[in-house]
DNA sequence: TTGTTGATTATAAGGCCAATAGACTTTGCAGATAATC
């Protein structure tokens, strides 16, 4: 056995790497800068987990969600990690000073990448080696990071005043455009790319046009009135989502709960644990519910609305059947249903023609106090979303004008409207295309999986199911018995034993 | 001069048709502050 397996087994438990591991793992502590694409449940953090064992400094993952990192570090401290540990504002501030004071005992630590622009605290991460630098969900840098959460495009300056250490950007879906989007946005155009094929060969596709909202609700009901399977239906909108899940309470004979963003973290928290443990089968959501979902069972993923790019749908659907049963994908559409991905695009860009107006506030709040004032106060002034404002503020940060909330020099010139005017339009551009490809993806006329994972790959592997319904696959004749895995009602004793069994693996 | 006639114009009510405008709004962190136990 070479040393490596010895290691994995020692501190894993495991007899052998997954596909995309073992060459990732080499590389990291070779001090290669990687990006890793590998589809999910292969044991992506593993990539990062054991080189942390194996090198003498720290190692730091870069993580989007609070939940994301306590369930990391839970795990991990379950498993018998004790040198792990979480930075976030989920930690009150006498812990965090304890943290940071006491850093050096730790060997890996998650943190958000908001919480890398804290001055305190990256002055402390400075102090210490740090061997590895891990992007985890490496894809929100350019699919959140431009308008959304613009610290996510900071990340290169951290990794220069880190004193450059080996990079590691993973992600499930990345399209080679969004792959050099990541690189060019870490200023690590020379990283080496690991990338593993992302086409699910159990999923069967289909896509349907309807006459309006309320007869896909009349569709949904329908099949779920034929089958009863874990299912989730995503919605671009809470109050749909909502609605929806409602209504089918009331038609069909099945436990269904909805989930969003706008929820109490604790009913969040709570719906999600149910579907997790099989004691729901409907979820209706918005995208607030997926990243760090590790349900390995769902059979059926409806889109009720339009995603605004493949990427997202890709994602989407990729949760899947990850026990890699036969599971199916349908997106219902209607003709006017363009409109809402249409809207949220706008409401995440600025209006390249409020431009000026933005830039003359910008110099009435530098004759006036020479910084900002609060982001709620700008927003109701100005009429903008936290998004479009996060993307000026970014784009006036970049180009030395603001220096987070102090006004450094004056913004209205025409110099700087024109190239903040350009950079919306491209931006705008590009998620136009975006949207154009999903909308080509739903009308085209041939094969939907070939269609889907095209950009992605150029080898696509035939399917172990019906491939789509341009492929003669047809939902309505589905017999949704034939290898399809029907809940099952966990007792009490028996759910009391896994918790007692305290997850171990079967 | 008076009445009849057809042409023209103004006015209002109501029915019908075609074109057009408007409407469906996601994703999370941080850190200050207020309210509650």
């Amino acid at each position: 056995m070479d040393p490596l397996a010895k290691q994995l087994s020692q501190y894993f438990g495991y007899d052998s790497f997954r596909e995309g591991q073992r060459p990732i793992i080499e590389d990291v502590l070779k001090g290669e800068d990687v990006l890793g694409i590998l589809p999910t449940g292969t044991g992506k953090s593993l990539t990062y987990q054991l080189p942390s064992l194996l090198q003498e400094g720290m190692t730091i993952v870069v993580s989007p969600l609070i939940s994301l990192m306590i369930d990391q570090v839970k795990q991990l401290k379950a498993q018998g990690f004790k040198s792990v540990v979480a930075m976030n504002s989920f930690i009150n501030y006498q812990e965090r000073k304890r943290i940071m004071t006491n850093i050096t005992q730790y060997k890996l630590l998650y943190i958000s990448p908001e919480m890398l622009q804290n001055e305190w605290v990256l002055d402390q991460l400075t102090q210490i080696k740090v061997d590895l630098f891990v992007i985890d969900e490496a894809h929100c840098i350019s699919q959140w990071g431009h308008e959304f959460r613009t610290d996510y495009l900071k990340l290169h300056v951290v990794l220069e005043q880190l004193r450059h250490p080996t990079v590691l950007a993973l992600s499930a879906t990345a399209t080679p455009e969004v792959q050099d989007d990541i690189l060019k946005k870490l200023k690590r155009e020379g990283m080496k790319k690991r990338i593993y094929s992302m086409d699910k060969q159990n999923i069967s596709f289909a896509v349907k046009e309807l006459r309006s909202p309320e007869d896909k609700l009349v569709q949904i009901t329908q099949l779920l009135q034929r089958t009863r399977v874990p299912a989730m239906i995503y919605f671009s909108s809470r109050q749909w989502a909502e609605r929806a899940a409602v209504e089918l309470q009331s038609k069909i004979n099945q436990r269904v709960a909805f989930y969003h963003g706008g929820m109490e973290q604790t009913d969040r928290m709570l719906v999600q644990q149910q579907f997790m443990n099989d004691q729901l089968d409907v979820i209706c959501c918005t995208s607030a519910f997926g990243m760090g979902v590790d349900k390995q069972n769902i059979r059926l993923v409806i889109h009720f609305h339009l995603p605004s790019q493949l990427e997202s749908f890709i994602q989407e659907v990729g949760r899947a059947g990850r026990d890699g049963n036969p599971c199916v994908s349908l997106l219902l559409f209607s003709p006017k249903d363009h409109y809402l991905p249409q809207l949220l695009i706008e409401g995440e860009l600025p209006d390249p023609n409020e431009i000026s107006t933005i830039l003359q506030k910008v110099d009435q709040y530098a004759n006036n106090q020479g910084k900002l004032p609060d982001v709620e106060h700008i927003l109701e002034e100005l009429q903008l979303s936290e998004s479009q404002w996060n993307f000026i503020h970014y784009q006036l940060e970049e180009r030395g004008v603001f220096n987070g909330q102090s006004i450094l020099q004056n913004a209205d010139n025409t110099s700087l409207k024109t190239q903040l005017t350009k950079v919306v339009q491209q931006r705008w551009k590009y998620k136009q295309s975006k949207l154009t490809e999903m909308i080509h993806w739903i009308h085209s006329t041939t094969c939907r999986r070939t269609a889907l994972y095209e950009p992605f790959q150029n080898h696509i592997r035939p399917p172990k199911v019906p491939c789509c319904d341009m492929c003669s696959f047809d939902i309505d004749q589905l017999d949704w018995q034939e290898g399809m895995s029907v809940i099952e009602e966990v007792s009490w004793q028996e759910r009391l034993a896994n918790v007692f069994a305290g997850g171990q693996k079967k």
